[in-house]
RNA sequence: GUGGUAGUAGCUCAGUUGGUUAGAGCACCGGAUUGUGAUUCCGGGGGUCGCCGGUUCGAGUCCGGUUUAUCACCCCA
């Protein structure tokens, strides 16, 4: 026979697995259900030109792509953002602002794998949109934040670096650059702290020629601020014109904002000044974060920004928006590595333990009126000796045993066992429900 | 796309300079045990030693190829 394997980058889940699936959607659902958020979700096929008008041609490469029978070009998502926008500029002009709406939905990436990445995963997408104000950067970092605190990780576990890509424009037009330039000088930046400083200098060669070295300087000093007044000072040292020097001034407004709101959350300490963060690929238009594990062993958790352009970009309004997305593959690592991820399985809330066949009968009417109460209940469906029973009753999770035996078929009753203390009760069957809606 | 490492039971692994019928622990199933979860004892099912070829009287073991997994590079929405 042939044997059949799962596909590269794609996971099968047995029930164990499947109980930690569960545990983290649950969380995603809950905290986002505590912050407001209304739950929504796109297609899973859309047309390859979506993906390609959002991040260009160059990202089919990376896709799930075929063509369909009916000769269209589709794609599986590689993300939902591209859905999203759609969905929201389609009822633009119908939705309560600020919209805020989440999906946990699996996407597909056409990759290698390696630690940490696979080519199906599900994804956490929290998005914010209408509001222009800073305040939407607020909400959405401490969702993000209270989500990871959701997992029982603390400050020890995880921190959020905080960065700016307007700052970035800012400080690189007060050096003299403009437009694509910028663009590109943030793309190396983006490689800064694994790329060689000879590979640094070829690149940056390219945008700024001889001044390469000068620019190289610029940005080192750039990357080592980590407080606003630090900020502040570098800009002072700064030749700049006066529009320039107002936009600055109503930035930092802006940081405060978002720092003083975090830190009013209690989340300060969770928040790292970080200006090496920019993100790859440019539709990001302002504030940019992502979350890591404190010790750097695993790749970041959840990353996102505003992206003020791109539903327009995708055919709709103007419309301001702030989102990130968080991954079930990194962080399900590191909650394991943490002893973060409970151990469970589902479980049952009553077995029976039966002796012969006449108290089979007896104990399957119980069951079946246990079961439309509402309750979990399992029972051994081959004949097997009592102690055998007992201990598929304890191995099953369940809080309790029924025990139907001869004795207790003769008294009209059933044994209820309680498991965890080992106590035992007789309880008339015809009370059974009442007794055990007290218990449960 | 480029490179490193690995592949023996469901899981973790052992397997001597190449030598009879490939082993252990855990897990699973059955029995001792038709009135109670432990322990113990007995038994059982399970393997194309990743696959193909070569060397050899003889290959899980040596050689070549291939494939899969994994880690790193590239990329990372």
């Amino acid at each position: 026979m042939a044997t059949f394997n799962t596909l590269p980058g794609f996971r099968e889940f047995y029930p164990e697995d499947y109980a930690q699936r569960k545990h983290i959607f649950q969380i995603w659902r809950q905290v986002a259900r505590r912050f407001a958020f209304q739950e929504f979700d796109g297609p899973i096929l859309e047309s390859l030109e979506l993906f390609t008008t959002k991040s260009g041609p160059e990202i089919e490469s990376q896709l799930f792509c075929f063509e369909d029978k009916g000769g269209r070009q589709v794609s599986l998502r590689p993300e939902l953002t591209p859905s999203l926008a759609r969905m929201v500029a389609a009822r633009a002009n119908g939705l309560k602002r600020p919209i805020k709406w989440f999906s946990i939905g699996d996407n597909f990436r056409y990759e290698r794998m390696q630690k940490g990445r696979l080519r199906c995963f599900t994804q956490l997408n929290v998005d914010l949109l209408g509001e222009q104000g800073p305040s939407a950067e607020v909400e959405l970092i401490g969702l993000l934040v209270q989500t990871l605190i959701g997992f029982g990780l603390t400050e020890e576990d995880f921190f959020v670096r905080l960065s700016d890509r307007n700052l970035w424009m800012l400080y690189l037009a007060a050096h003299g650059y403009e437009g694509e330039a910028i663009g590109s000088i943030l793309g190396v930046v983006d490689k800064w702290e694994r790329m060689p400083e000879d590979k640094l200098l070829a690149q940056l060669q390219e945008v700024a020629g001889e001044k390469a070295a000068e620019l190289k300087a610029a940005v080192d000093t750039f990357l080592k601020l980590d407080s606003l007044e630090a900020i502040r000072d570098c800009f002072a040292g700064l030749a700049a014109e006066e529009a320039a020097t107002e936009e600055l001034s109503a930035r930092l407004v802006d940081w405060k904002v978002v720092l003083d709101g975090l830190g009013a959350m209690g989340f300060g300490g969770f928040v790292k000044i970080d200006l090496s963060i920019v993100r790859g690929l440019a539709y990001y238009t302002g504030f940019v974060f992502e979350a890591f594990d404190k010790k750097g062993e695993f790749r970041a958790l959840a990353g996102g920004g505003r992206y003020d352009a791109l539903v327009k970009k995708m055919g709709g309004p103007d419309m301001p928006a702030v989102g990130f997305g968080m991954g079930d593959v990194v962080l399900g690592e590191l909650l394991k590595a943490r002893g973060k991820m409970p151990e469970f399985v589902d479980t049952v809330d009553f077995f029976a333990v039966t002796g012969g066949d006449d108290e089979k009968l007896a104990a399957l009417s119980d069951v079946a009126l246990l079961r439309q109460a509402g309750y979990s209940v399992e029972y051994q469906l081959k004949a097997q000796a009592f102690g055998k029973q007992m201990k598929a009753a304890v191995s099953s999770g369940a809080r309790f045993s029924l025990i139907y035996g001869s004795e207790e078929l003769e008294k009209g009753v059933v044994k209820l066992r309680n498991l965890a203390d080992r106590s035992e009760q007789d309880i008339p069957r015809g009370q059974l429900l009442e007794a055990v809606r007290e218990l449960v």
